[in-house]
DNA sequence: CTTGTTTTTGAATACGGGTTTAAATCTTGA
DNA sequence: TCAAGATTTAAACCCGTATTCAAAAACAAG
């Protein structure tokens, strides 16, 4: 075995090849863009991977997951439905225009129009954090905390696609509307939906 | 002068961009892309447009305006507010994964954040769109059809932002949620910001 | 038909893309 | 230290890119 395994190596790429499609795009990032990133030659990142289109299919999947996995961890300790809701809420968004995160995500909303692997990758994160929200604002209905005005489904699919939307909005650097407002948009959806003020003590 | 004029020549070249824009993507489409498309040599190309870039700009520029303004369009003869709300709705989104128009919007997602003019497309498109909702939304408040829940800013935002993410989700094709589905969780949420049930009568 | 102009082509240019491969380098285990 | 293996490089390859340009074609007017 070498110092750093077969599969740290690949990680390594991955999140060259991540760097890399920010800054160049998904159809206009190079083998040369990422090997920069990754501080090697084009042929040392085709020794551990067989083709570009897989590294960056591995970069967007690994950029999904590990954005999906932070949201559900930053409400892991909750027990707060209302705190739940507007945490979530929060870590749907980007941080600012430059947030990599988000910024690899929108990367592919206009390629999964013609990659069936990258629609699917979509589809698939959308769905899972519908299935997130769907059980914040049931379990905060069973507890008599919220008090839906639609299917849970509903709200939590609109939820998402709030999510989504100022996303776009804010890496496009709206002038307006940034992350904050980004939240007091979603939040006003948000009250209404479940008919409660959603303040949070601290 | 020639039998069509140079600008008529230069409408042919936007739409058959948007075309290969369509297929290829804003950072994939190639001038051997549209010059197929147009049915002349890159060269051709050439003569009528400086560069590329300035006919790809074009393109999404002269597609956005056809956008808008065909929105505009659809209710301009209308007087009622609900109707006018409902039709505005169907009009913001695709009529299937392959609408043309919305995969052009969606081409430049991504592009946005990296292209300050494709921001500032895009940025400009989502404040006129609000402005129509906002409009829409006042004149049903002092009808006393609407009766707001929240600001009508606040409200014309978040419709707008939900009328481009599931433009995204059915450009993708997300495997449930088409046209018509999307029409229905807008309306959801339009309902309880509006007070009103928004049936029309036909 | 001929002339003058506009438009289109096709080739030339120069550069960059992904991928392959042989050689060089680095790393590890014995 | 030495040999075997893994990794990286640099160059070669071929294809495609945007752009330029001279020549050809198409066209309008006289």
């Amino acid at each position: 075995m070498t110092r750093k395994s077969r599969t740290d190596r690949r990680v390594d790429l991955i999140d060259a090849a991540r760097r890399a499609i920010i800054r160049h795009g998904t159809e206009g990032v190079g083998l040369n863009h990422v090997a920069e990133e990754a501080g090697l030659t084009s042929g040392a990142v085709l020794y551990h991977y067989p083709n570009l289109g897989e590294l960056l299919v591995d970069a967007h999947h690994a950029g999904m997951e590990r954005f999906y996995e932070l949201r559900l961890k930053r409400i892991s300790g909750m027990r707060d439905p209302v705190e739940k809701l507007v945490v979530t809420i929060r870590s749907g968004l980007p941080h600012g225009p430059d947030d990599p995160d988000v910024r690899l995500l929108n990367e592919l909303g206009g390629a999964a129009a013609r990659n069936r692997m990258y629609a699917l990758l979509l589809t698939t994160l959308y769905d899972r954090q519908v299935a997130m929200y769907q059980s914040i604002l049931e379990t905060g209905g069973a507890l008599g905390t919220f008090t839906l005005t639609d299917d849970s489904l509903v709200i939590a699919r609109n939820l998402v696609a709030l999510e989504d939307a100022y996303g776009y909005r804010i890496t496009a650097r709206h002038p307006v509307i940034g992350p904050d407002e980004a939240v007091d948009l979603i939040l006003a959806y948000a009250r209404t939906a479940t008919g409660n003020p959603l303040k949070t003590s601290h």
